[in-house]
DNA sequence: ACTGCTGCGTAC
DNA sequence: GACGTACGCAGCAGTG
């Protein structure tokens, strides 16, 4: 049975015994103002301990009375050949009283008692309440009071007396222990004992006789010169019997259960113990005893609210050149973020938290700006690799906190990333510790509650916060290491991650800290015309159909346009919906004027609620920037993703979407100079395919699409109508996209057949594209995965399924993943290519956007000639491909002038 | 009230 | 079912 009835022992610490050993252990012991100091460092680091095994046993410690006590009464001569205390111990005892009190301990000293007694008194009071008793002593008189309920421990030397060791140390057990003392007397007591006897003579009396009484009462017995000195002795041996009689009846105001262990008063003891110099026991208080226990591991999760504590942490992460990093931090419009709190882990053994500004009161916290400057030094050290899931966002946090991370990265999203891209649940933490390490971690909803009824992180009690944050740095470090190995078995070199993933991070980073001048007033402009179209549009829109519905709804759509109006629905939805998408409306507006009312609603909500307010509400007002995320590791391609707000699909086609480009502009004195690859996509299918033909026509840097119209339609590239060009435009994008017949019939509006007979005329013109088309289903077949030109890979797990819907689907991938991954590859060194040059060059001129084939740079006006050279040949010299990559740059106020 | 799915539309 | 990769909005159904 468990513990409702097992209750945690008392103990009793005979304070004066500990105190006189302390000092006899270190008597010239000072701090630097020639302060003794060693009885009590001796002492509080022994409490220390004692609080640290029992940690929720009562604690009481007792000190003998100043003053005489009653055995001087008794007897004159008590102690009287004791020399008087040395000054270096005298001066020791009150600043001990102090620093006890400070640790939450009650003391007792009662007047007319030595601590023994005291001690007696209370084990005995505690015995009967049926509680367990441990008296900590080096005083082996005490063993008079061992019995089953009472242990003696020697805290300092760590041994523990019970019956049997009592029986093993004097030869008879506890309840013989006085006589055997009055036998033997005390000469530090100057306590008379029979002359000549010792232990051995003692033992052996009392096992032959019982007690002491009886030894007496047969005192004739005795022969020889020890006989003589026990028939001397018998005077004055009852005295000596009663002096060395523990006391177990003195009157106290207070009974046991009236002690209290209380909490340490921290700031009082940091005070004494900076006044004593005993930095190491400060560190062992300030190191938090509330630790929490997190059931996944049997790491120790520290919560650091002291200067000494994270004092302890930074010299052990730089030990360890090891920093696993888990920041609590949100960003703000202007990049800026805000700290509630830092996960430190450097090993297996230890994690640690430190809560910044949480509302929890329990604990004091540290100030922001002093733990950053003390981690400073450890983000500077080029020797100190840094780990964490998402760095970009710790690298972006320190850079807004004024510090640069110069050491290795180790970044797990980004390890997981480069091992599987398109990996189920994606590569946080909390995934890749389930994949990896089939564990789970806390769930922060957990601890911050969900929906209406969730608090902010700060919120959450530290402990819990601990729980969470320094299990997610703890699981990092481990995964760095598993997923290190693992991308070391699965790959010869590590280029991708550490020369592609891990250097663009930084740069994404710097891109992300830039941001991008957007002006307000062209899109508010913008934004209040579209309000008034829309507002006209939904009147029209009533009045075609008769009644009143939301335009945003497809299903209110289809029961007008299909039911009511009886419309002819061309095609369903997935789901079985008929569906309502631009591509079927264009086909109604000849029928009926709705379906038209409808793409221009469209269009115009779309903008504005997708673009006019996300953008407006997405400037940093002090600097007129917007700084997008770009999220490295969510597109399984390669391809980097942008959000909040999402800068990669600004309407560009459109007249209204290029007004909202013009108002992305350069700040003073500068132009957006936009660097595009042209038709990255389809050279680098060119290459794959190694098809002459298509590549003698990049080669003759032709209008890709008019050759691809001319070799279909068996047309003179001169003759190439637009029409022409338009269909073979979507062949060219339909190859890459692994389409089918019946895609591109319905993309150019033609019949299946026709569209069928295009691509195989296609084929027929460009022989190398089939055949890479085949062999890279079949790589796939085979591998159960595709790699782009650098080595990265997109796993197909449903290439062989026998479901043919998912297997052709696996099959489209497997066509377009290498292209748009090898593009995205390319891109992606061209980015780290061009911000060295750039940064080595130190040009007035910085990366602001990044949109998969093309970057838009901020560059000052006079040096914009220079910069767009630089970005063209470090743009065309990244790739190195059987295809020459054409990179074209246009320079403007705005991105529309520049694209 | 919240969550997740669907439909749609923008980019490359 | 039929053309890839994203993000994000609005509506809506299922859930509590």
């Amino acid at each position: 049975m468990i513990s409702e009835y097992l209750r945690p022992p008392v103990i009793l610490v005979d304070g004066s015994i500990y105190l006189f050993r302390g000092f006899h252990g270190a008597p010239n012991f000072t701090n630097s103002k020639g302060r003794p100091t060693g009885a009590i460092r001796a002492v509080v680091s022994m409490l220390l301990r004692l609080l640290d095994d029992y940690p929720d046993s009562p604690v009481i410690v007792i000190f003998d009375s100043a003053k005489p006590t009653f055995r001087h009464a008794m007897y004159n001569e008590y102690k009287a050949n004791r020399p008087p205390m040395p000054e270096e111990l005298s001066l020791q005892i009150e600043p001990l009283h102090s620093v006890i009190k400070c640790m939450g301990l009650p003391l007792l000293i009662e007047d007319g008692y030595e601590a023994d007694d005291i001690i007696g008194t209370l084990a005995t009071q505690a015995t009967e309440l049926g509680l367990e008793t441990i008296v900590s002593t080096s005083d082996k008189d005490m063993a008079q009071l061992v019995n089953e309920h009472v242990t003696l421990l020697d805290t300092m030397a760590g041994k523990a007396f019970k019956r049997e060791d009592v029986v093993e140390k004097f030869g008879v057990p506890p309840e013989r222990i006085i006589d055997y003392l009055a036998l033997v007397g005390d000469t530090s007591d100057n306590i008379p004992g029979v002359p000549k006897v010792g232990p051995k003579t003692a033992s052996r009396w009392l096992n032959q006789y019982g007690d002491l009484a009886s030894i007496l009462r047969n005192r004739d017995h005795f022969t020889g010169k020890v006989g003589e000195n026990l028939r001397a002795s018998v005077e004055y041996l009852p005295l000596s019997r009663d002096l060395a009689t523990i006391k177990c009846e003195v009157p106290l105001n207070l009974n046991i259960s009236d002690f209290q262990r209380a909490e340490m008063d921290i700031e009082e003891l940091t005070k004494w113990f900076n006044e004593l110099e005993f930095r190491t026991l400060l560190r062992q208080v300030t190191t938090p005893s509330t630790a929490k226990f997190n059931e996944n591991t049997d790491a120790i999760f520290e919560i650091v609210t002291d200067p000494l504590t994270l004092d302890v942490w930074v010299n052990r992460i730089r030990e360890r050149k090891k920093l696993s990093l888990e920041l609590l931090a949100q960003r703000d419009l202007g990049a800026n973020y805000q700290c509630r709190g830092i996960a430190l882990c450097a090993d297996k053994e230890r994690a640690a938290y430190l809560p910044i500004d949480h509302t929890d009161e329990n604990f004091r916290q540290l100030d922001f700006v002093y733990v950053i400057d003390q981690l400073r030094p450890l983000m500077d050290d080029r020797e100190v690799e840094i780990i964490g899931n998402d760095l970009k966002q710790v690298i972006s946090a320190f850079a807004s906190w004024g510090i640069h991370i110069e050491g290795p990265l180790s970044d797990t999203a980004l390890m997981s990333y480069v091992l599987v891209s398109n990996a189920p649940g994606g590569h946080r933490t909390a995934s890749l510790a389930s994949r990896h390490l089939n564990m789970t971690t806390i769930d922060r909803l957990a601890l911050t509650g969900s929906g209406s009824k969730r608090i902010p992180f700060a919120q959450v009690e530290i402990p819990e916060a601990t729980c969470y944050m320094a299990e997610l740095a703890h699981t990092n470090l481990r995964l760095s290491e598993d997923l290190r190995q693992q991308l070391q078995e699965e790959f010869e070199d590590l280029d991708l991650y550490h020369r592609i993933e891990q250097p663009l991070t930084r740069v994404l980073a710097t891109v992300e800290r830039n941001g991008v001048r957007v002006s307000k007033a062209p899109i508010e402009k913008l934004g209040q015309e579209l309000d008034e179209r829309i507002e006209r549009l939904v009147k029209q829109a009533y009045d075609a159909a008769g009644e009143q519905f939301s335009l945003n709804s497809p299903k209110q759509i289809q029961e007008v346009l299909f039911d009511k109006l009886k419309l002819t629905s061309p095609r369903r939805t997935r789901s079985g919906m008929r569906s309502t998408s631009e591509d079927v409306l264009r086909e109604l507006v000849d029928e009926h004027k709705l379906p038209q009312i409808i793409l221009d609603y469209r269009t115009a909500t779309k903008l504005n609620s997708t673009y006019v307010e996300q953008l407006l509400n997405s400037i940093n007002s002090d600097t007129q920037r917007i700084h997008t995320w770009y999220d490295q590791t969510s597109a399984s391609t390669g391809r980097l993703a942008s959000s909040n707000p999402n800068l990669q699909n600004i309407p560009v086609r459109t007249p209204d979407g290029r007004r909202l480009r013009e108002a992305f502009i350069a700040g003073e004195g500068s132009v957006l100079l936009s660097a595009d690859y042209s038709q990255i996509e389809l050279r680098i299918m060119a290459h794959f395919a190694a098809d002459e033909s298509l590549r003698e026509a990049f080669e003759a840097d032709l209008d890709i699409h008019r050759a691809t119209a001319a070799e279909i339609f068996d047309t003179p590239y001169e003759e190439v109508s637009e029409s022409m060009r338009r269909d073979a435009k979507a062949i060219n994008f339909g190859l890459i996209y692994g389409m089918s017949a019946f895609g591109l019939a319905r993309n150019i509006g033609t019949s299946r057949t026709e569209a069928g007979a295009f691509i195989d005329r296609y084929f027929y013109q460009y022989p190398g594209v089939l055949s890479y088309m085949e062999e890279t289903k079949r790589v796939a077949r085979s591998a159960g995965y595709v790699e782009t030109l650098m080595g990265r890979r997109i796993h197909l797990p449903d290439i062989n399924q026998t479901d043919r819907v998912r297997r052709v689907s696996a099959e489209r991938v497997a066509i377009n993943a290498p292209i748009q991954g090898t593009a995205a590859d390319i891109m992606k060194r061209a980015t780290i290519a061009v911000d060295r040059a750039l940064t080595a060059g130190q040009y007035d001129a910085r990366m602001v956007l990044h949109i998969h084939d093309e970057i838009v740079f901020e560059v000052a006006e006079d040096q914009v000639q220079e910069v767009s050279g630089l970005v063209i040949e470090v743009m065309q010299q990244t790739a190195n491909l059987s295809i020459d990559l054409v990179v074209d740059t246009g320079v403007g106020k705005n991105w529309s002038e520049a694209h």
